[in-house]
DNA sequence: GCTAGACCATGACGTAACGTAAGGGTCAAG
DNA sequence: CTTGACCCTTACGTTACGTCATGGTCTAGC
């Protein structure tokens, strides 16, 4: 069934003002109109209102959903879950805020007074500038636009934590190398499968075949032979090995 | 110390734009100038740009903003209290978008299809005309303009747990009243104080003497009391007297 | 003292995402 | 046919800055 613009406008709880605009930049167009020139709106439009309200939900602008809902590769079951992850670590920004507000209250009832950089650590995004080469070391790839575009609206947190699983996961292939565990084991594969779903979750879309290319890169690129390589001697080899033999099981 | 506009910017990671527009509009002004012109923000100025960006990044306007800022009663404390209930509201209202996105998966793996209605549940704003009955017979009282400045951002999924809570609440009295228990009991008191918290945490700052008063209306108007007597009969008088008892302990 | 670079000020136009309103056509029930 | 609810397109306005222009201030180095 069809539904015209004031009734998808009280479905969803928006105006037909709304919808007009998103009609007119092309991001939700109907896909029908009657004989008058109403616009009917049908199901496969609902579900991609609903993509777009979660997204708009999330702070993003319409350009940005009109990019992110334009991939290629992605179909609807990809941009919810890429959607789900989003509103997860919202969740775990707004946790922040709110220890941070019990800082204050703290600070506040005691008459004590907040450091002005502690006041507000959980506010602005990410700087990207200020861990350039941290950023290029780890996570330089084939996908540069996508990567980009789903960075550029981390927080603070977000990095932190993305850096942080980062390094998590090269110690883990580095304790795997010194324990003399073969790269082609299960062991050291599932640690390359780790890693491979860390970028694919935080960067860009990585398939195994992607990874392999990646893990190549890895020795022939000084910038990572240098990353690697400070965690364990020749942990670079190792890594692209373990990559390469996770990518063929 | 005081810091500049550029420091500030630095410190809050937001642009010296913005903050020349919050002079601009009064709704944060550096404390001093320097002899040359410049603006110099103290301490007391950061703190009050915290309250401003914790009220942003929950999505008010700036008029709105500068309105809860000036709240006659409220210091800091109170302020921060605030922000912390609502980016809790805010978490609660997440949760619900990924449990809506979860179910649009699990139907998009199915391969069902999700009812119309169903998929829009957890967007736009609760509309205050059609519930507006149950409004003003639950929670009409003396503090109208803040009541509505409060409710007027509240979710569906807010409005909904507000009314089930005052239902409970309602559904207690008249358990205390059929018992026979006496309004001035303990436990009709603590049913009281239950009902002034639920205000004062959904509507507006309720102290006991006001919430005294608003007892005396549960009898007085008509609508009030039809309400209360819906649930058990000649129930009014038995809440207010409950409400009088717990004023005076 | 002069220079250069980083910082500051004010003023003003532009942008994104709609909100509001105007003028007029369509649809269905009475 | 009338009326009321709905639709269309067009266009100006609003909010919260972003960007830019022009020119003054501050500090370190020469």
């Amino acid at each position: 069934m069809a539904y015209t613009v004031g009734e998808v406008a009280r479905l969803a709880g928006i105006t037909k003002r709304t919808l007009h605009h998103y009609d007119g930049i092309g991001l939700l167009r109907p896909s029908g109109r009657s004989a008058a020139g109403y616009r009917l709106y049908d199901h496969r439009d609902l579900e991609r209102l609903q993509e777009v309200l979660f997204f708009r939900e999330l702070g993003f602008s319409l350009d940005e959903i009109e990019e992110a809902l334009t991939d290629p590769g992605d179909d609807r079951g990809e941009a919810l879950r890429r959607q789900r992850g989003l509103l997860m670590r919202r969740i775990e920004h707004l946790q922040l805020m709110i220890a941070a507000i019990d800082k204050a209250l703290k600070a506040d009832k005691e008459g004590t007074t907040m450091a002005d950089n502690d006041m507000f650590e959980v506010f602005g995004d990410f700087d990207p500038k200020r861990y350039e080469s941290e950023v290029e070391a780890r996570w330089s790839g084939p996908a540069l636009d996508e990567s980009k575009r789903r960075t550029s609206r981390y927080k603070k947190d977000e990095w932190r934590r993305a850096i942080a699983e980062m390094d998590d996961l090269s110690k883990a292939f580095a304790q795997l190398k010194l324990r003399g565990v073969p790269a082609d084991s299960d062991e050291a594969m599932e640690a390359a499968e780790r890693h491979r779903l860390h970028i694919d979750t935080w960067f860009y879309p990585c398939s195994r075949e992607m990874h392999a290319g990646l893990g190549e890169m890895y020795v022939q690129d000084e910038r990572f032979t240098a990353y690697w390589n400070g965690f364990a001697e020749d942990l670079a080899p190792y890594v692209r090995d373990a990559i390469v033999a996770n990518a063929q099981r």
